[in-house]
RNA sequence: GCGGGCGUGGCGGAAUGGUAGACGCCGGGGACUUAAAAUCCCCUGAGCCUUGCUCGUGCGGGUUCGAGUCCCGCCGCCCGCACCA
């Protein structure tokens, strides 16, 4: 034994708090922006302070540490900070609930949920803390709004907003899912209101075009902001009407104008509201189409119903009176709320055409002979243009662009980009928000707040009795005089968006200077983010506003970054099995807490009766699968739950919590306690097979934390492990011994601290640097070969690295199980695979 | 409907076209102990005529000396989007 300690048992409940102080004086963590180091940003998605860490939280952040940790032994400077998302509904409706005040609501979950990140011992920058509710943090933020706002990147209109009655306030198009709020659940609805916008449109192909350059982001979130973004081309252009008026229609085939048999508009267009006017058939119809449900069974089953309302439009080349219908399955919001119909080659089209016997036209076809071919269905395909008088003979592409040139020529239409994509409306009637810093003159309209007097805080003397904007209800608040002529005017009492608040929270924690959001040299040094890591609900919302919030702060100067994050990692939950037992009509759920798994199946420890297994779900307060982190660090130590939440599962899959496993993970930490205790400094001599595995597990686990593949580089030290615990003493397994203390460090720190105490090592093991690797000993001397008679395998020999395929051949013909195999057979072809395999095909 | 991903032991999962099931969990057997905990050792895909053999990575084909891996066609599950003209 080189030091008693190893006799006991590792203590985390003496250990990590120890360490955790230990880092915290030597501030280990703290980033320096003047280091002549290559830097390494590492960031997780900042947690919203609701009032404890949960098990999520801790598999975010134990990744993200790892990380962190492993490129400081690397030699490279670290930035890796925490700070609060701390703006938002719960606050206020806890307010209204509980009668606290949002801000002491919030700074006593901050504390709460500080003190818990700490017991897990992450390596983080605390001294970069930043919380986005606090003056220091929005008063930049309302200085970046008005430099956008003089850069005409923001803007202010009426318009129809998606009002959610329950949390009365305006969502944005991305918070509103299957017409209803993403937080609330209430069906929303549409309100006129004037409505503070950012322009985020204005990025929007370069938006698109960026998702190009992001190597290190996940096709799918890539594939999903493109899908959002929208971008289509097509031909916007005029109808003539039977009526005396015109009609804009856009199509992305404008090839298939040929097919057009009838044109449809939306129920709320002008043209629909016109006709319905007067016409008690055309408003029921109309009021039809609104009820119509947005679930995606609804849409899937949703019948095409039109309505005719005797109006015709002029096909511009055939002179044809195409009939104009509402229709339900058009759009007021995509496009100009009316298209023209093609049947032949749009199934909606051929669907609606089918039911009211309009003509289907066929203007594609694959082979100019198919144009006579019948359709069955709508063809969307690619082919040539048929029965289409100048087109004929052309491919699509051709078609297209000869058409938009003819219209472009006469003046009827044009081409033109249409996005899905719309401006971002930020405006919310809350008080627990960033205030918009705008004054409303009577004289002067609506006037920026002078920089000088920013921040606009909030006032702390407010009501949350009864529902509304508290901001708009203050007696005193908004009464502000004119920063231009010095007459009364009226404070805004919108706040702003929470999406803003974590649009630039990166940029933040590279660089606070007292009277800037940001220095931008000093964000040079950190951004782009190295590795950015979260959960896959931000892949909209969260990411695009980040990335167009850099991408505005560039365009005004302030930045020299369009992309914030180079790679982007979403990981998977943390699920758990569910216990319930039905009661009446009524499902109820029990917490793994109170839940004897230990025999068959599963009982109540309460009364002894067995309850019921359910799926493995997402942890979550209604199923009560929860299990409350500090709870488990309290029983089992930071390391094991750290441990843990590498182990098994790839980091991008669920993760399924296990009671059986987390013990496992204990264990191991006391298994590598023991094996830390053998080190013996009197024993000597070479193990050159432990050696060599030392030095390959050193490689391939570098190699694993750089690929995120955590639960491989667990694997691998666990064989280390077992290895080194077989190996008799030599100097060999004490480097191995060594070797197993710094490279569990990055995950289980406390406990490599602890070890490297013991052992008489110098200074932190958080600064230790990583092992260097003799590239020597990665290559094996000795290799097992396989040897396989017709691609089955007979036998396996060991052979010296690199024998030449004659050798091999030979060795393999010399097996008793090969010769079996063949059973005198005659050989027809050997194929040898230097240092891996021998085929004999006979 | 469109787009993406995934199907491997009892479970989580390994496997540059080259020995399928590494590693962990569960389970079984044993050692130590008065006993327990802790620890250690062995076994653990299925089957059989058990020095060994056969089968086996959702199903059916194909390419290849060789396929979990590549190609074609199905089936199932998960996620995202969705009447976007």
């Amino acid at each position: 034994m080189t030091d008693s300690r190893f006799a006991t048992r590792f203590n985390p409940g003496q250990a990590d708090s120890r360490w955790q102080q230990a880092w915290d004086e030597a501030r280990c963590f703290e980033a320096d922006s003047t280091s002549a180091k290559p830097k390494s940003f590492i960031l997780e998605m900042f947690p919203y302070p609701s009032g404890r860490i949960h098990i999520g939280h801790v598999r975010n952040y134990t990744m993200g540490d790892v990380l962190a940790r492993y490129h400081k032994m690397r030699g490279r400077e670290v930035l890796h900070p925490m700070g609060w998302d701390a703006f938002g509904m719960p606050a206020e409706n806890a307010a209204m609930e509980k009668g606290v005040h949002p801000a002491g609501w919030t700074y006593d979950n901050i504390a709460t949920m500080k003190r818990q990140l700490k017991q897990l011992g992450f390596a983080l920058d605390w001294s970069r803390e930043i919380a986005t509710c606090d003056p220091t943090y929005y008063g930049h933020e309302q200085a970046l709004f008005l430099a956008l706002y003089e850069a005409g990147l923001v803007y202010r209109r009426e318009s129809a907003v998606n009002w959610d009655p329950v949390d009365m306030t305006v969502l944005a198009n991305e918070q509103v899912v299957d017409g209803r709020g993403w937080r609330s659940g209430a069906l929303v609805e549409k309100r006129k209101l004037n409505q503070w916008f950012l322009k985020i449109t204005q990025f929007a192909d370069d938006l698109l075009e960026g998702l190009g350059t992001l190597d290190g982001w996940p096709q799918k979130v890539r594939t999903m902001q493109e899908n959002w973004i929208g971008k289509s081309q097509g031909l916007q252009f005029r109808f003539d009407l039977s009526d005396g008026g015109t009609m804009e229609v856009y199509s992305t085939r404008p090839d298939t104008i040929f097919g057009a048999s009838f044109v449809a508009v939306a129920a709320d267009h002008p043209i629909a509201q016109g006709v319905a006017e007067g016409n008690p058939e055309a408003q029921a119809f109309i009021e039809k189409c609104r009820e119509g449900g947005t679930t995606a069974a609804e849409l899937e089953t949703a019948e095409k119903l039109g309505f005719d309302t005797g109006i015709t439009a002029k096909h511009p080349f055939t002179g044809a009176d195409l009939p104009v219908f509402i229709a339900n399955f058009v759009l007021m919001d995509y496009g100009t709320g009316a298209v023209m119909a093609v049947p032949g080659h749009d199934q909606r089209d051929f669907e609606f055409a089918t039911k009211y016997g309009l003509p289907i036209i066929r203007v594609i076809a694959a082979n100019p002979g198919d144009a006579e071919v019948p359709l069955r269905e709508a063809e969307t395909g690619d082919g040539v243009l048929v029965h289409s008088d100048f087109l004929d003979g052309m491919t699509v592409e051709e078609a297209k662009a000869a058409i938009i040139a003819r219209a472009e020529e006469g003046s009827w239409g044009e081409g033109k980009t249409v996005w899905r994509l719309r401006d971002w409306g930020v405006s919310r009637q809350r008080y627990w928000g960033t205030p918009i810093p705008f004054i409303h003159c009577d004289a002067c309209g609506v006037v920026p707040v002078p920089a000088y007097q920013l921040p606009v805080t909030l006032p702390e003397d407010v009501d949350f009795s009864i529902p509304g904007n508290p901001l708009e209800r203050h007696p005193t608040w908004k009464q502000v005089d004119c920063p231009k002529c010095g007459a009364a005017a009226r404070r805004e009492t919108d706040t702003l968006d929470t999406f803003v608040n974590s649009s630039w929270y990166f940029l933040r924690f590279a660089s606070q200077p007292g009277d800037k959001a940001f220095d931008k040299a000093e964000v040079a040094q950190w951004m782009p983010v190295q590795q950015y890591i979260g959960g896959i609900e931000h892949a909209i919302l969260h990411l695009l506003y980040a990335r167009f919030w850099t991408r505005a702060l560039a365009h005004v100067g302030l930045l020299d970054v369009k992309e914030p994050f180079a790679s982007l990692f979403t990981q998977g939950m943390v699920t758990h099995e569910t216990y319930s037992r039905k009661e009446g009509p009524r499902e109820v759920f029990f917490s793994p807490a109170e839940i004897d798994r230990s025999g068959e199946g599963a009982k109540l420890k309460a009364d002894g009766q067995p309850v019921e297994i359910g799926k493995v779900i997402k942890m979550s307060k209604s199923k009560k699968n929860v299990v409350d982190p500090e709870d488990i660090i309290a029983q089992y130590g930071a390391d094991a739950v750290r441990w843990f939440m590498l182990s098994d599962s790839p980091p991008e899959r669920d993760l399924p919590w296990s009671e059986a496993g987390i013990e496992g993970c204990g264990r191991f930490v006391q298994r590598l306690w023991r094996l830390f205790g053998q080190l013996d400094e009197s024993a000597d001599g070479e193990d050159k097979a432990l050696a060599r595995r030392t030095h390959q597990t050193i490689a391939a686990v570098a190699e694993d934390i750089e690929a995120l593949a955590f639960n491989k580089a667990v694997a691998r030290i666990y064989e280390l492990t077992g290895a080194t615990e077989k190996a008799a003493p030599s100097a060999d397994r004490n480097a191995a011994i060594r070797a197993l203390l710094v490279l569990v460090s990055p995950m289980m720190p406390h406990l490599a601290e602890e070890g490297w105490e013991a052992l008489g090592q110098s200074g932190l093991i958080a600064e230790a640097a990583w092992p260097e690797v003799d590239p020597a000993l990665l290559v094996e001397d000795e290799v097992t070969i396989a040897v396989q008679v017709k691609g089955k395998l007979r036998d396996t020999l060991t052979a010296p690295k690199g024998a030449s395929k004659e050798t091999l051949e030979a060795m393999a013909l010399a097996s008793e199980k090969v010769q079996r195999a063949i059973d005198g057979a005659e050989i027809r072809k050997v194929i040898v695979v230097p240092d891996r395999l021998v085929n004999i095909v006979a």
